[in-house]
DNA sequence: GGCTTACGATACGAGACCGTCTCGTATTGA
DNA sequence: TCAATACGAGACGGTCTCGTATCGTAAGCC
């Protein structure tokens, strides 16, 4: 059920492959390269997933329907073999502070952001995917998930270093980091996401709250404050 | 363009209809109204957006297909008026402070995220709708950008009167106090919307920041703080 | 060379949907 | 009464897609 038992195996190639050495002509390496960057480039040009269909593939990828019905058994699987290759792995964490794992975190979201392919997965997601369950399974187990369970790590991390509010549930805590980053990459369009520097912000900005205060200087290199807290 | 000179009329019912009165037999409101009903039945139950046709709406709604088809062009013509009929009036605005305003604004979305007709609204705008400009038009005039008019006008309410911090964007302001209802009522399915003082807790939290630190009263009862603006 | 499999291309049947049109019937105004 | 329009139902031609099958050819193994 849940990606412990299955750890993300890589769960590249079309089904049948690691059996005996085949006889005749070998399956063709390129044709597989030029399906899976056909879909890809769909992808990108803003294709819904409705008009996505194989024949549409197959023309991109010049290349003729067998060559892929060969391979998957249907459009499904082929979508859920381009969504599983897509993902790149999580970013490393374990910086020198929960805080720098946060910017990390952030920034990847940000990065992924930009790739069209991946803002494109995400949304035909959410719409879409109801009608194709293993799809969506495969989706929530190979993305949703790891990140999802990334970010509650790094938070709890803070929490139990008595850096991050104890009072908050732990998901309003995710939401609040995250949320902005995910707005810009999921739902707005327009959304500036070129700055390296915007996690940075993001996450200052949602440490520290957006209310007008005695400005408290950013976290990291705490020089010494006058007047910090008046109550205890 | 811009949706200053369409203020939004309520651009309501068929086309057609405003003319001289008609000779024969009236068209049946029943019908127009089981034919709403019909798609906003579909909608709840998950369809997808293309799975979405004029024959199964006809179907569910017990009505022919030329009944749809003398009041609405296209799929497209029909589907622009259901969602310009769905969406409910924005919360009134000028509450005794900003903050209040904030608050009604997040609960506003935590109302339609809870209603699936919106939600479904939603996803398909995101994955589907660049295939039918018209309607992802009307989407945008008439639910994205007024909702976001209307939050950007109580941010900067709240930074014309040194509220908010202004050393930010305006833009990550109003992401970071609706990024969190937004992912709740848009991305996850399972996220939990019914505690009515949700949307205090996120503003507030926003508002405050979630880092920890030596705590500090609630917003509301602004204490005097004697240094506030540095620059105008 | 012969066998086997893959290749691109394309024909095929099945089926969903679109938008139009035609039934027979119902409901209005003239 | 009668013309006009709407109604539900569904047939119709056209288009699109799916998944299978069949070409002639290409590329490996024996």
């Amino acid at each position: 059920m849940t990606s412990a038992d299955t750890p993300l195996k890589p769960c590249h190639g079309p089904a049948g492959e690691q059996d005996a050495p085949r006889r005749g002509r070998p399956r063709s390496e390129a044709a597989e390269q030029a399906i899976y960057a056909a879909v890809e480039k769909l992808m990108e040009d803003g294709t819904g997933l409705s008009e996505l269909s194989i024949e549409r593939i197959a023309a991109e990828a010049g290349v003729g329907k067998a060559t892929i019905y060969r391979r998957w058994p249907n459009k499904e699987a082929l979508l859920v073999d381009v969504v599983a290759r897509l993902e790149e792995p999580l970013p490393p964490l374990g910086g020198p502070t929960y805080r720098d794992d946060l910017i990390s975190a952030v920034d990847y979201m940000r990065r992924r952001g930009l790739i069209k392919r991946s803002r494109w997965i995400v949304r035909s997601a959410l719409g879409q995917m109801n009608a194709w369950p293993e799809l969506k399974h495969t989706y929530h187990e190979r993305v949703v998930h790891p990140r999802r369970e990334m970010v509650r790590q790094i938070v709890r991390r803070g929490v139990a270093a008595g850096e991050l509010r104890a009072d908050l549930d732990v998901e309003l805590l995710c939401e609040m980091l995250i949320g902005p980053i995910l707005l810009r990459t999921v739902l707005w369009d327009d959304a500036p996401l070129e700055d390296p520097d915007l996690p940075r912000q993001m996450v200052d900005a949602a440490l520290q709250g957006i209310g007008a205060r005695p400005p408290v200087p950013p976290v990291p290199p705490v020089p010494p404050v006058p007047r910090v807290s008046s109550a205890s």
